[in-house]
DNA sequence: CGCCGTTGATGAAACGATTCAAGTGGGTTC
DNA sequence: GAACCCACTTGAATCGTTTCATCAACGGCG
């Protein structure tokens, strides 16, 4: 169908092996030579055919990237900073949506193993601990991202969301305010689960402080507006003086909510908020909202490196696990007036 | 390295033959061989080589989708519309991201060239006519999605921009306001530029209405933002009553920094507010945006649709183009009060 | 003049799946 | 019992690259 390398080789009078010398190694081709098949690639319009290549090579240079949501702006930067490293040592990267469900995790998983992909940087939608495993059986390194190292036999990249979690909480704390409130879920989602660990953690801490659950079925931002309602009413309740959000798409609909509702409430009189990720759109709402920042792009692109460690490592190497620090963004949603 | 057929047939006592019938055309062999054969793959864990097949087949059951920013949860909503009809005919989206640059872009047409995609869904960043009819020549079906049919010879999937551009200002026009200040840019996007040029049309029907333009460098939250600092002043001197942003992030900023500002500007009073895209972040504004909606995910379905049709035509074949009309969604932001 | 080392080019084997013409065997028919 | 069918199976050829052992040419050297 195409052009092979056997079209170019008669074109430029050489052989296919010296084609692929010219592709490959042209350190060990005269310049002569060179010339002559690239000439004859420009005027054939060669492309070099990847499956070939890759059927040869035993493995693609494609790294897949699966995340739970590309709609969430988050996992966009993720994947740029991932896109970045990889470049540099030659791969590309795959990037995947299971949109938080298992068969589509499990389908997208099964596809990379027939691709014989390099390897699978995975956003786990639950618990994938067979599925990573059958993935590495199979030869594929995995690196799970932005999940903590619960399963501490595969690499992985993650921020350390207890942290966050107290972090956010403390800060809370700080303000004066005793009645938190977190909002997040569901409360299988190791992410939602560890931030709220780390602000029971730091509320456990002071005296009279109480922190209570409203578990949410996503984290979208429709859930938030949903969740606005009742905390509305806990608050007119005098039940709640503070909001964490587990992420900032819930935090954004919860601000809406509250601010529009019939309750008039304010932020951050009534209302202190704290949200999770750090998106442009937390900066950009009408109360700023104060959020615990995550590098996204060093997630990535560390991810890669681990991944390519992974790879170069003998088997029974030691997993390497990164965990970076969040960063609390202070805004007007919890500043004291 | 991996398990191939070979091991498979030598397993299960038949010949390679029959292994890839059963994978492939099961009613074509005996029952008991296939059972046979299957516990073979089981217990050997056999994952079959796309690669392999691929090289056979001549072209991969990939189809990729490139586009300008996957930060934009309007194209996360393409992409899932995209990858629900290609599911339909066993098809798999590869997406990738271009960020608006050309070099990105050129590098991503050249990554899928070499990979023999079964077809490129592609939201040109400017003009990519060459490396559009470059693909074509290779025999890669080409649909370009989201933009106008600017280009008649290759397959089209689009909102018209114009129309809904049209309807937007004839909305704000229905509101009684007559100061219209239209919000995006560059210019050089097609989408902006049709979008103004749809507004430009409703406005010049009515006597005494004025539109002028507040152009931008991008079609950013951040620059939404930016941009409503002057929005304030020309409220303040009496020139604007209205804004008709090009897009939802804009228009979330310029809410942001409007409601926020010194001028104590009101939505919909001071100034009433139309967006476009309807991403779901307009509805959970401060005050929900009214929007121009697009049927994305039908978007993303129609373009892999017309892409089968256009792999499946002769060379000769009718480009075909769909263009979808948009729907004003009204909300508070142009609420006569 | 013959030998050797070096540099560069060659071409066949291999990667793993699919395809298809050819073959096998068992059953039916006359 | 020969001829013929039908339903499966077989196995070699093929896809386009890369790799690597082998080979050719040439210049230098004794």
């Amino acid at each position: 169908m195409g052009v092979s390398v056997k079209e170019v080789a008669k074109r430029a009078g050489v052989s296919v092996g010296t084609v692929s010398n010219v592709l490959n190694r042209p350190e060990s081709v005269r310049a002569d030579t060179i010339d002559r098949v690239n000439a004859a690639i420009a005027e054939l319009g060669y492309v070099p055919n990847d499956a070939a290549r890759q059927l040869r090579a035993g493995q693609s240079t494609q790294i897949a990237l699966l995340v739970l949501d590309i709609g969430n702006p988050f996992f966009a930067d993720v994947a740029r900073g991932a896109e970045r490293q990889a470049a540099l040592t030659g791969h590309t990267v795959l990037l995947a949506n299971s949109d938080d469900s298992h068969e589509r995790e499990a389908a997208h998983l099964d596809q990379f193993e027939r691709q014989r992909v390099a390897g699978v940087l995975l956003v786990p939608s639950d618990d994938a601990a067979d599925r990573v495993a059958r993935l590495r059986e199979r030869g594929i390194p995995v690196v799970l991202v932005d999940r903590g190292t619960a399963d501490s036999s595969v690499a992985s990249v993650a921020v350390d969301d207890v942290v966050g979690g107290k972090t956010a909480a403390q800060h809370i704390l700080d303000q004066g305010r005793r009645r938190i409130v977190f909002v997040g879920g569901p409360l299988a989602i190791a992410q939602a689960r560890d931030r709220l660990a780390g602000a029971q953690e730091a509320v456990d801490a002071v005296d009279g402080a109480s922190l209570d659950i409203l578990e949410t079925t996503s984290l979208s931002l429709e859930q938030g507006m949903a969740a606005g309602a009742r905390i509305q009413e806990l608050v007119a309740e005098g039940k709640c003086d503070a909001v964490f959000a587990a992420n900032d798409l819930l935090a954004i609909g919860l601000q809406q909510s509250m601010l529009t509702g019939a309750g008039r409430v304010t932020i951050p009189g009534d209302v202190v908020m704290v949200g999770y990720d750090d998106i442009s759109f937390a900066a950009a709402a009408v109360v700023p909202i104060t959020s615990v920042r995550q590098p996204r792009e060093r997630i990535g692109s560390t991810a890669v490196e681990l991944l390519m460690k992974e790879r170069d490592a003998a088997d029974g190497a030691v997993r390497e696990h990164v965990l970076f620090q969040p960063e609390l963004v202070v805004r007007a949603s919890s500043t004291a007036q």
